[in-house]
DNA sequence: ACATTAAGTGATT
DNA sequence: AATCACTTAATGT
């Protein structure tokens, strides 16, 4: 599918030639930064192909996993953001080898006024954004860690769309904002409790997993 | 062969 | 659930 087609399923025939027009395509390899904490926002990034990982960092470095975007989704925080020209209270860090489709900020004042299905498309990003933060609010307010960990697994999982998911307790442990040691701990537990099997940068989710 | 990085584990707070 | 300290295993040069 190309672009424009792409495009043409999200946006009005006149929007579509106008992103088209003062957009362009950018990439970044997986583990690159996309927009990091404190930077000013210069470009809307629509998701073509991969995904980023958001997180936010707090006063001590700690960093936690807010959500992911993936394909023909956008960042909300950059609409809060460019709109004063404010600067990113996020990460942005490519998750997999990622294509975006850059918008200049400029540009974001006439989109909203001219054309109601960027307005729309706006709006349900934010939304649902605004939901995935409430959902690890409540992760990280409520559940145990275990429950975030098997969430996590699994929202990995399902972004792959694979059961093998290759990441290291390290990485687990800072997406959680939690430690190494705990996490292999649990990780462990799973393991014997015959959900999970573990490898080196790799983890093999078993049906046991994915029930109940 | 050696250095580096990932993961496992007991003890302590 | 986190941290320390130490061990073992896997990988890179």
């Amino acid at each position: 599918m190309t672009l424009r087609e792409n495009f043409h399923r999200i946006f009005e025939k006149e929007l579509v030639e106008e992103i088209l027009k003062i957009g362009k395509s950018q990439s970044f390899s997986e583990g690159e930064i996309v927009i990091n904490i404190g930077q000013i926002i210069h470009f809307i990034p629509i998701i073509l192909k991969g995904s980023l990982k958001i997180s936010m960092i707090d006063d001590d470095g700690r960093e936690l996993l807010m959500y992911y975007i993936d394909a023909n989704k956008t960042c909300a925080m950059t609409f809060s953001c460019c709109m004063e020209k404010r600067k990113s209270k996020v990460i942005a860090i490519a998750e997999e080898d990622t294509e975006i489709w850059a918008i200049p900020v400029e540009y974001m004042d006439k989109l909203m006024l001219q054309y109601p299905t960027w307005k729309s498309f706006v709006m349900t990003n934010m939304q649902e954004r605004f939901i995935e933060t409430l959902r690890t609010l409540d992760m990280v307010v409520f559940k145990n860690l275990d429950t975030r960990l098997i969430n996590y697994l699994r929202e990995k999982s399902k972004l792959t769309g694979k059961s093998v998911i290759n990441v290291s307790h390290e990485q687990i442990a800072n997406d959680l904002a939690s430690s190494r040691v705990v996490i292999s701990r649990l990780l462990k537990k799973l393991e014997i409790e015959k959900k999970v099997l573990l490898f080196r940068n790799q983890i093999k989710l078993l049906q046991d997993f994915y029930e109940q």
